[in-house]
DNA sequence: GAGAAAAATGCAAAGGTTTGCATAAACTGT
DNA sequence: ACAGTTTATGCAAACCTTTGCATTTTTCTC
């Protein structure tokens, strides 16, 4: 039996021409059905694929979506945040139903072209970005010219680039709202608002503390998202802060875990002392002591909301950024 | 100013031939340091970068590397553990690094061909598949006439696919033998021991049972490794069982999250009434209450491990399975 | 059964690189 | 100034499909 390599071979295994393989293997109408069938037994046979190398210089596609990931606002190298495997496990699903690979790369911007680097490299169709971190304006420079792509992330006025993301500021008004009609007045904002989403979050905060009038009862820590390096951060405000705060909104749950585990560890009852609500929605909120009252964001719908849109963008159309509600998810935490 | 759209418009706009264009871009010395500046310099101005699709044909090499998530075992389609995002983390990291692009996949394997499917399409140069939940013999059978494939997980004796991971067995022998060494008399086992990893994590807990005569001590809830699943089967189990058990070896530090929960609404202390020990070593086991004892793994050393291999892999060397060894972190849990 | 229409297949170009080999240009030494 | 090297560039094949158009085969009609 002869090792079939390419389309060639095949063809001339079945007396017939190398055109005739290719239509043949991708259904068309024009070849007869008696040769359609035997061409694809014979394929399948032996294991035969046509060459995708090939086929996507010929057809000048990719088939593939690259995801990144932007750690801008991070020092730290890791990222163990739930959040990002939820949303890429929604985006692999989505995309392969679709018929596209999902080309996943990490990138700490270094650089204002790690963003130009990828887009020109021509690996990728399109591109989704999840977080804007504090990389808008490059965002926005590439948006104006590259049209394959979208971002998760918060929208704000004249934004270029196309977002898909939950009404930050929202979410932060709905997170204090909370606190504050719990009967706390002195609320601390665990999160780097350097980060676009999180400074709308915390943007909202401020909203509604003004709208309670206690505007000068906010405080802010900048914790960095990543959960280990938080700690340390988390629980050198709790002993110095003369005033502790009666509430805590933090800028992710996994933020929020790191201010359970403080609290904790100082001795603080949470709700009684101080309560925390986090900001994602996540599984893992379910499995905190005590269950942790969120924000939550429908990633599901998010990712759904995003492949569309891109591959509506691939085809040329234009899209608008969609603001998705955010809901205020109350267990046992605050 | 023209649009160069390849190779030629390039070579054409410096007066030289694609060929030479070609070699100037990829640093060849056979060009004078003077041509291959000039070119160099003129695709910078024109942000020209050779067609990767052209590229990988020529040269017969995607530049891609797929990781697969087999989620056999799993009854629920979501997967939020975070061990996965932080493995994917540092392969992306290391492929990047090296020079490969990271192409992301989550398979749910219905039938027997998810594997070959993916090896057959030609997309990608090699294969990680993280877990071999239980489809062992379908990576077996693949393994054997397609050498650029490496998978984390665990080792068995005749395993044919070359695996990389901690030593399951082992460290279930750790987690069950500190327990003991706690006082621990009953232990529960919490996870399904269908997929090898955590079939031979039991059967460690299993070996250090037997070594203190307490074999039939040793009960085993097979919980899912999903979170959200977990809990009401843990529920359920702490409810009915008239002999509760005085330490719980969890599967994973997810699972013993949900434990920890579960323990902290039946009112139980941790560890004053049950000893809790996890798995994996995972950064969220910090943020716990109480802080999680678990067996560690080096997954940093792992990620390059199944890199190195691959790559030799790729270049048709051959490698023999690693396995690690595990250790045990007692933090606040045990 | 001839001619026209319809159906099925073949041909060859195009997609953009890389690279072995051939050729041309620039040197070296005498 | 010339033969002999060395160095720099050009040429064209190869990588493997897909697809518009040309051509052959079949089917149908009268």
């Amino acid at each position: 039996m002869v090792k079939i390599r390419n389309i060639k071979d095949l063809a001339d295994l079945a007396g017939v021409s190398a055109g005739t393989v290719s239509r043949a293997l991708a259904g068309s109408e024009l070849i007869s059905l008696k040769t359609r069938e035997k061409i694809k037994a014979l394929a399948d046979e032996h294991g035969f694929r046509p060459n995708a190398m090939a086929r996507n210089l010929r057809i000048q596609r990719t088939g593939a979506i690259g995801v990144l990931i932007p750690l801008g606002h991070e020092t730290g190298q890791h990222i163990s945040d739930p959040f990002f495997i939820t949303m890429l496990g929604l985006l692999a699903d989505g995309l392969t139903e679709r018929g596209y690979d999902l080309v996943l790369s990490r990138v700490i911007p270094t650089d204002s072209e790690w963003l130009e680097r990828f887009v020109d490299s021509g690996r990728v169709d399109g591109l989704i970005v999840i977080g804007q971190s504090n990389q808008s304006s490059i965002l926005d420079a590439v948006a104006a010219r590259y049209r394959p792509l979208v971002v998760w992330g918060g929208h704000v006025a004249g934004q270029v680039h196309c977002s898909v993301g939950s009404d930050n500021r929202l979410g932060g008004d709905l997170a204090a709202s909370h606190l504050l009609a719990q009967g706390c007045h002195r609320i601390a904002f665990f999160g780097d608002p350097t980060a676009l989403e999180l400074g709308q979050r915390l943007q909202g905060c401020r909203d509604a503390m003004r709208r309670a009038g206690l505007d000068d009862q906010l405080t802010v820590l900048p914790a960095h998202l990543v959960a280990e390096d938080a700690h340390p951060d988390i629980a050198r405000f709790l002993g110095a802060s003369s005033q502790r705060p009666q509430g805590i909104v933090a800028a992710s749950d996994v933020i929020a875990m790191s201010a359970l585990r403080a609290l904790a560890e100082f001795g603080l009852a949470v709700p009684g002392d101080v309560r925390v609500i986090g900001y994602d929605g996540l599984a893992i909120g379910e499995q905190t002591v005590p269950r942790l009252s969120t924000i939550s964001q429908d990633l599901t719908q998010g990712a759904a909301h995003m492949i569309d849109m891109l591959l509506r963008r691939i085809a040329g159309e234009d899209t608008e950024s969609v603001v998705m509600p955010p809901h205020l998810v109350v267990r046992m935490s605050s």
